[in-house]
DNA sequence: GTAATTACATGATCTGGCGCAATTAATCGC
DNA sequence: GCGATTAATTGCGCCAGATCATGTAATTAC
């Protein structure tokens, strides 16, 4: 008889939300990108932006409409995502508090090129592009803050293409868990648990391989003692043993 | 008999090159990023860059290097790579004339996390990373500019990842002769050609297959009519016919 | 509570593309 | 010009991982 868990830990933290107006300037101070300025400043730039809440696994938006926007994740977590003719989706990066997607450039006859779900219920705050141009342009240093996320993320994503390109679907899958723990990992009782709702059907999309490899691969992690999974939660037991993993052991 | 061609049609293109010093100037006004500067503001700028010169296949620099500059190709091409532990090399990108790459932050303790060679011979303009923060800071539309072109490139690496997670060789293979095409494309009597030295292998690590599996396709595409291909060269006859395929005929 | 639905597990089979090998063609070095 | 080197082609066996199929545990709906 397996030790399979029969409850998830913990997704109680994770309860639909909604903004309350109040919090907008709070939420804006710890943005990354907003972090220098002052109160004042942001009280400012605070209303070009509007808030708006969406339940878990509704869209924000999807890809091909016109990329009008900016979001600012306030609270809870996000998919990004990229469909296929095949029906085969494609998960690019899952977004938390602080981090921003939607329309930078100020184009306007673009759509986007990617489709953005509630992961969790979230709050999200948003401003139109035009907007966002020219709070960069009236403060500098968070254009500067602005580019330097997004030559991260640029280096995450060949990273992504690296590993699709050269390794197995166990090392992506390894290093993809290794991430995850990194960005969302809370210390539990269990192990570092992935303080968030994540299938096998997300694992599959994130690593570009589908349900049955990645469920046959997690019994694995499991069965060694690596990884301790349930219905829609993970959490890593053994991080050095995966980190051996992803390394090509 | 196959019509397999002897010579290459257009490398004579490509020598080795230097910068003279008096294009500088000229170089410099042509970049994406400072086109918008006056010309005694490019004047300054000019004088934190400086001129190098590498032959082709040389490296500009390697991964795991101390990363402290930024690069501006000036003439020529480069391949962007990433390694791994098998031997197997990535090639994420090809940069040519007005292209930047190398190291964005001001962070002093980071490396270089791909390799840069030279595909033809080239001249690259460089800056210290410190350098390139303040002309940043100075000029805030350059900051804007340099974003744009980020976020663009992070576009262009999801969809490689979409297309890695979720395409065929075959499909990979016609989309990125296309994307080839659009960016290096000169028309001539065999077709588009497109203008560098690009081999089998080239391509196997752009879309992340072996070189047999390449070669294999690559015939395919010529029986029929699409491409017209020799030693280290390749012409596209038929785009039409390609983008069927990478859109799933 | 019970039925319907959704997430996960696991076995059996099939295949796209890899790995290896042998051959041919173009280019380089002297 | 001629051998040495590098690029490309093509055949063949094989395997990681997809696909298909079936069963079961957890969750939702009523």
């Amino acid at each position: 008889m397996t030790t399979r868990r029969k409850s998830p830990v913990e997704t109680e933290a994770i309860q639909p939300q909604m903004c309350s107006v109040d919090v907008r300037q709070h939420i804006l101070r710890h943005v990354p990108f907003f972090a220098m300025l002052s109160e004042e400043d942001i009280g400012r730039i605070n209303q070009s932006f509007r808030e708006q809440g969406f339940e878990a696994g509704e869209p924000i938006y999807y890809a091909g409409d016109p990329a009008a926007r900016l979001y600012v994740v306030a609270a809870g977590k996000v998919k990004q995502m990229r469909h296929s003719l095949t029906g085969q989706d494609v998960l690019l990066d899952i977004l938390s508090e602080g981090d921003f997607f939607g329309s930078l450039s100020i184009l306007g006859d673009e759509t986007y090129p990617d489709t953005v779900l509630a992961q969790t219920g979230i709050c999200a705050l948003s401003i139109d592009s035009e907007g966002f141009r020219e709070i960069l342009q009236a403060y500098p240093p968070v254009a500067l803050e602005v580019l330097n996320i997004t030559g991260q993320r640029l280096r995450g994503a060949q990273e992504a293409v690296h590993q699709l390109s050269a390794y197995s679907v166990e090392q992506r899958l390894a290093y993809t868990l290794l991430k995850l723990m990194d960005k969302l990992g809370e210390a539990q009782e269990v192990g570092v648990l992935i303080q968030m709702p994540l299938s096998r059907d997300d694992l599959a999309a994130m690593t570009g391989a589908t349900t049955e490899t990645i469920s046959r691969i997690m019994s694995q992690f499991q069965k060694a003692g690596w990884i301790k999974s349930g219905r829609q939660w993970v959490a890593i037991r053994d991080s050095e043993a995966l980190r051996e993993v992803a390394a090509g052991g």
